[in-house]
DNA sequence: GCTCTTTCGCTACGAGTCGTAGCGTATCTG
DNA sequence: CAGATACGCTACGACTCGTAGCGAAAGAGC
């Protein structure tokens, strides 16, 4: 949601371009797609952009800040749906998904962010609250949903809910991540398709 | 499995010192734990690991080869075992995975790698083959395994078994991946219980 | 043991990027 | 119109890059 950079920006002389803030951004996603986390240049991104280097370093402190935004502006897309069925409603929240991570910008900008995560605490929690958790509130209202149309039993345990909801995130969220971010695998509507009677149903064949 | 680097190496002068190899191989780990894939520097590596810089330049011709080798490198203990029934192997397997994704140096060099290889075709390639598929062995024996014991249906389709070997791994290895690369949650085996359970039964609740 | 071959450590080098400071101009507020 | 802030531009020292050239070290092969 084009995250006002950090600046206090008190109401007072020139305003900040919005125009420049949304070229730095797409620019900053351009060039990690290119050059990677590691070629990425302040000043190639502001001469991509269009603008004077000093400019980036008034308003983003660090390379992480810059690259969260720019990604961030990419992530608020997910909607909630309500097709009738949680198989139906799976299989959207999976496509969405997989269609957020088919260019390969996004995925360029959020496996390096992750990366830096690893070492950043802070950092991997902004992640959390920026990227992940917003994601997980579609399972939790598929779920509802799906509760409320009796496919489901009612909750008994509230806290074990949620625990179910996280799992089931990690699960559709890192499945679909490793087959296109590390695999680099297409996610097709049949593939979907597999995936989500593994998860509405026991293993093929087995025996509990 | 210490590739040895990419030079021929005739076997006629003065070898390679193969303990500059694990020293550089693990003073590149440390480092890349440490300032990340952007502030990874050559000289820096050397430097730790009491080495010429210029014979890391002799030995790899880029960065990516580098890490690759570092990484791959620690890879090579993950062992099929069989438990007795396929729950506690799948439990098993997910735990290995989770002990081997708990080092800092291997969070930060692995989600360095499949960042860098959503930009390099060939090297996204040498992922599969190097990391992903030897990882995908390990469900295919446990498969197996649990066949021979008569704990699933022998197969017909054997296309269909494959389909579902792929879909099962990215599954396992996907959501430990997201849980402890991108959240940072640990994998308790209480939590691996759980996961399993998901994986080995319907959606709890849920009335197909 | 001696020679030959290759690697190793060291130093030096130009090229390029880093992040910052200073300054005049542009743009909006009140 | 006056004040305030952002902008573009230029210049700067500090640093890292990857390479080249050297003498010394360390095995291999006879």
């Amino acid at each position: 949601m084009a995250t006002p950079p950090p600046a206090p920006h008190r109401a007072k002389g020139r305003p900040r371009s919005a125009t420049a803030d949304r070229a730095i951004l797409a620019a900053t996603r351009e060039a990690l797609a290119e050059v990677g986390w590691g070629g990425l240049s302040i000043g190639q991104v502001a001469l991509r952009a269009g603008v004077a280097k000093t400019t980036l370093y008034r308003r983003w402190p660090s390379k992480n800040e810059l690259v969260m935004d720019a990604v961030a502006t990419q992530l608020e897309e997910l909607e909630v749906t309500d097709l009738g069925s949680l198989r139906a409603d799976i299989e959207d929240v999976v496509g969405q998904f997989a269609a957020l991570l088919s260019r390969p910008e996004t995925q360029a900008a959020l496996l390096a962010l992750f990366a830096e995560g690893t070492r950043d605490a802070q950092l991997r929690k902004r992640i959390r609250e920026t990227i992940v958790d917003p994601q997980k509130r579609l399972v939790r209202q598929g779920r509802a949903n799906a509760q409320a149309r009796g496919e489901l039993d009612p909750d008994r345990d509230e806290a074990a809910a949620a625990e179910e909801i996280d799992i089931i995130f990690d699960t559709i969220a890192g499945t679909v991540e490793h087959r296109m971010l590390v695999s680099g695998e297409p996610v097709t509507p049949e593939w979907i398709s597999r995936f989500t009677t593994l998860l509405l149903n026991p293993l093929p064949g087995f025996r509990a």
